[in-house]
DNA sequence: GACATCTATCAATATGTAGTTATATAGTAA
DNA sequence: TTACTATATAACTACATATTGATAGATGTC
């Protein structure tokens, strides 16, 4: 049985939490990974200006199309995408779009991180 | 020059979005890489709790303190925890608390792809 | 039918990294 | 000083995966 019914399962307090079980951390760690590689995030910025086809993806990223065609089946099997058939060709989509707002938080987060660097490089506060 | 300056610019439109530039995807592709272990994550959730030394990380999460030592160095590169000495020990913590509801989200996120796959399964839209 | 296009997958290579063991470094106590 | 504790790091193995090229399968067009 390679997925539990109840992978997520977080602190009973209503506050945001990391998962309270270890399943649930390598459930978390799986998807995370799946976002982990350049490459898929570019293909999810083309992504969120609509649906595509492989070969769209393609134009938009580069690469070679094997590549892209793995990297869509990464994204799909941890449910980021979803898609569809239309004809000969494959469409792909954004299947949650709270991975947008995720992306953005990690970005505030590395903004943060960097102007306190810098801080810290003009002499504010130096490192321990 | 390892770091841009701007490494997270996203889009001009007030809505979430992933990140603009090659240079963005890939520091945001980095940050989710140092979330995409579960060992990592259980670190994080004892962090969560609190501060702590790395004997203490050890004996929550388990592993050797070579082990847990090499992945609190991956989290503190990427900015996810600080670290302060205290005598003879290094305390951790979270540096960035908006982690937890990044967590939050994509357990959220894979609770719910858990029920639309449970719904496919009871029949109810075969996968296509 | 033959042919072209689009997509997925296979094989092979190269790179990255998690884990262990052993060792080095820093602080504390005697 | 020596001894002990706590943490970081180096060397190594093993495994995962990103990438490419070749190829197979499916679909549409002639």
């Amino acid at each position: 049985m390679p997925r539990a019914l109840d992978p997520g399962r977080r602190a009973p307090c209503g506050a945001a939490s990391l998962p309270a079980t270890d399943a649930g951390c390598e459930e978390v760690a799986t998807r995370f990974r799946a976002l982990s590689e350049p490459t898929r995030l570019k293909i999810l910025r083309r992504l969120a200006r609509g649906e595509a086809s492989v070969s769209e993806v393609v134009a938009d990223v580069g690469g070679t199309q094997a590549n892209v065609s793995k990297h869509l089946a990464v994204l799909l099997s941890s449910d980021i995408v979803r898609r569809k058939r239309q004809g000969g060709r494959t469409l792909y989509a954004i299947a949650d779009p709270a991975l947008l707002s995720i992306c953005s938080i990690v970005g505030e987060g590395i903004e943060r991180a960097a102007r306190v660097r810098a801080a810290e490089i003009l002499g504010m506060a130096p490192r321990p």
